[in-house]
DNA sequence: GTTGCGATGAAATAACGTAACATCTATATC
DNA sequence: GATATAGATGTTACGTTATTTCATCGCAAC
């Protein structure tokens, strides 16, 4: 389990980790990792959190990189369908990756708190629900894993 | 694992039954299944698929039981806070609860080709990311878990 | 050099959801 | 029976999230 979002750590190793992963993962892809998606990608490394796509559109758009809604939308759907963003379908919004380098099913941990989001890795298809869904003939393509709740530094009494 | 969804069954039972379950639960604990609620669970039950807000209020302003998005929202919020029908955050949609008796972490999986969705019961606090969380500190009070694939149905050829 | 494809720009609109406030109704209390 | 209270409803207005559509641009293949 990843519990770095609820820790301290040195954002900025972190996005420049985060985009170097990506460059290089674009480039043996022959993916265009272009100035727009990669500015995305690195508000959303910044910012360690769950982010909506309008939160990062009024960043590219005081940036002069767009200003209209499909140009955050298009960039968010390109990082997401190569694996360097998620959505979180609960909060409609997205975080960086933090698994990059495997292929996997993410799953995460929102605090409702303060708002923070770890992200884990899970193979629901070995577990009941995949078994079930195997039995039901049932092809499972994408997963959507989430557990809202109370991180450990809200549950000192500031957010029960 | 529920597949009830997959195949055809008698749609006027499980509305009646649902119907008459979410009432006695009302009455036992002292909430009031008003017209307006019990006849968006008698919707979502006939649907037996996913709905949105807006679909259900378009049937509500059809047959004069009221016009504007807060009564479906107000409707939906009582029918999901009491455990009669569930939010699928995947898809922002609706449907009714498939097992009202048993007090549960429900779980779906979501055909992409014809849209049914068929619950699943899941505690996911005995699996591996309940682990995780338990490790992490986190104190998890709600999950969300949807699996997108498809059904047996629509794998035959119709859907890939 | 032109054809084709993926990326971008831009306008409009669709889809989903909530805040706020007035009103009503059933029940509890006096 | 009058009145207070809490929950439910009606309505207006608005906020947030997301997509459709069409024009344009840039680059690489042929």
């Amino acid at each position: 389990m990843d519990t770095l979002a609820f820790d301290r750590h040195d954002h900025r190793s972190c996005i420049a980790a985060g985009v170097a992963q990506a460059e290089a993962q674009c480039a043996s892809a022959g993916l265009q990792f272009t100035p727009v998606r990669r500015r995305v990608l690195e508000i959303l490394l910044a910012g360690h959190r769950a982010m909506g796509a309008y939160d990062i559109l009024e960043v590219l758009r005081e940036e002069g990189l767009g200003s209209q809604p499909p140009v955050a939308y298009r960039a968010l759907d390109f990082l997401v369908s190569n694996g360097f963003a998620h959505k979180i379908e609960r909060l409609n919004a997205f975080v960086a990756c933090s698994h990059m380098t495997e292929d996997h099913a993410p799953a995460f941990l929102i605090c409702r708190a303060c708002g923070s989001v770890a992200e884990a890795e899970i193979r629901l298809e070995r577990g009941r629900l995949g078994e079930a869904a195997a039995q039901a003939g049932f092809t499972i393509e994408r997963t959507v894993v989430e557990a809202e709740g109370l991180c450990p530094n809200c549950a000192e009494g500031r957010g029960a």
